[in-house]
DNA sequence: TCTGGGGTCCTAGGACCC
DNA sequence: TCTGGGGTCCTAGGACCC
């Protein structure tokens, strides 16, 4: 395998296996013992499996109502997903990271991307495994290390390490065949390249990571646009994606979901995106920032026979601004510009855009949507429901009743953000 | 009954300008 | 017959990721 040669760095990945499967086996342990799915939002599908769940033939995505029978017979576990205790417990595992290298980037929720350079570990494989030990004792999470010139090659040798059988720390350094390595990888499960410049690559003959990586630039680049062209050069290992540490600020941010159940009536879409509102200005309160542009859609099913209606508008503020209230007026107009009756929706969400950090808004003197007790009101708004749970305090307009509630039958209890749901330890 | 949610980047094409 | 060339900005749609 070539390298730039140009430095003695390396990209190290941390991937943690199964993570919300993981997560919830921390503070139950009787779980342990027994196969575990997670499901999406809605108890729709499944989006974690422990290796035992995998076994039993259970896969990423099969839809949950399709599989209920394989696990209602093998008694594996199900638990509805419980984002605030996987991002608590991704914090856990960053800041445990941290003491290894001050390069760090929070690639997704349970992988990070590690850069070590001139570090004094020569044995990098070993630097791993010390890695995977430290983050189990510190935070009951299994990871899986993979190290490599780039973070392309990082993710070939994770997928290496998630193979029942092989080593959870890989060091491309160590492989003794390379292209053997590449040759097995289907080059649809090379990073970056999905469904569509998978079809691409299989009818020029492109059919693993080997074959990817000895392609002509000019037809990665033709075909497969500049991102596919990198993907080549970094399975050469030559570093074309480099660590973005700290996170950049968002561009856009985005609540939606589906409902619990169908709904018609303009009164409960418009409780569903209040409430969508709600929890998208807080995030961009959170975020420090505001957004001059708030866009709305709604969908019926697209699964369904049945009469199909989609849209989405977009309504700009006079000046930007996180206001709960402000974004929620915008909001509802833009909900009544588009809804039409007589159509069973199935999914609504709301989409704040145009962000602006918050330090940095030109304040109009004339036009003021947002004035100083609205910034008050959102501070108090904020620490209330910081204090009493993130749905103490509504909008009225989000309803009482919720009937449009999504499910979330299998939930389990908020080990390490609320107090009264903290495990209970027992002695014998 | 029942198929997630939240992001980013890239490109093509149109509008507009000089 | 023959209808510029070059640039920017914006948007929609496609593709990808976890």
């Amino acid at each position: 395998m070539s390298s730039t040669g140009s430095d003695d760095s390396y990209f190290l990945l941390v991937d943690c296996n199964s993570f919300y499967a993981s997560c919830e086996r921390v503070f139950q342990p009787a779980l342990r013992k027994r196969p575990l799915v997670v499901l999406s939002n809605n108890d729709g599908c499944l989006i974690a499996l422990t290796p035992e769940a995998r076994r039993l033939g259970l896969e990423l995505g099969d839809p949950y109502f399709k599989k209920q029978d394989v696990i209602e017979k093998n008694n594996v576990a199900v638990r509805s997903s419980n984002y605030t205790l996987y991002g608590d417990m991704s914090r856990r595992v960053r800041s445990t990271l941290k003491q290894f290298s001050p390069h760090l980037e929070t690639y997704s929720i349970d992988e990070m991307f590690l850069r070590l350079t001139g570090s004094p570990h020569r044995d990098l494989t070993q630097y791993g495994h010390h890695i995977v030990q430290t983050v189990k004792k510190c935070t009951g999470i299994p990871v899986s290390v993979a190290i490599a010139p780039t973070k392309t090659l990082c993710k070939v040798a994770m997928e290496r390490a998630k193979i029942e059988g092989q080593e959870d720390v890989q060091n491309t350094a160590n492989w003794k065949d390379p292209e053997a390595v590449l040759a097995t990888l289907p080059v649809e499960d090379v990073w970056g390249i999905g469904s569509a410049y998978a079809r691409t690559c299989r009818q020029a003959g492109i059919k693993t990571a080997l074959d990817l990586r000895n392609c002509s630039s000019r037809w990665a680049r033709n075909n497969l646009t500049v991102t596919g062209l990198r993907r080549k050069r970094e399975l050469q290992g030559i570093s074309c994606i480099p660590l973005e540490p700290g996170s950049a600020p968002k561009k856009r941010i985005t609540c939606s979901r589906m409902f619990g159940e169908k709904i018609t009536e303009f009164q409960d879409l418009r409780e569903a995106v209040l409430t969508y509102t709600r929890h998208a200005c807080k995030r961009l309160r959170d975020d420090e920032q505001c957004a001059a542009t708030v866009q709305v859609f709604i969908r019926t099913d697209r699964f369904v026979e049945e009469k199909k209606y989609s849209s989405i508008t977009l309504q700009g503020l006079s000046q930007p601004t996180d206001s709960t209230h402000v974004i929620a007026r915008k909001a509802c107009r833009c909900l009544e510009e588009i809804y039409r009756p007589h159509y069973r929706y199935h999914k609504a969400g709301v989409i704040l855009s145009e962000l602006v950090p918050r330090d940095k808004i030109q304040r109009s003197l004339t036009k003021a949507e947002t004035s100083p007790p609205d910034e008050k009101m959102m501070h108090v708004f904020d620490e209330i429901n910081k204090k009493f749970g993130k749905n103490s305090l509504q909008l009225l307009g989000e309803g009482l009743e919720k009937n449009w509630h999504m499910r979330r039958n299998h939930l389990s209890p908020a080990f390490t953000t609320r107090w009264q749901q903290l495990p209970i330890a027992h002695t014998v």
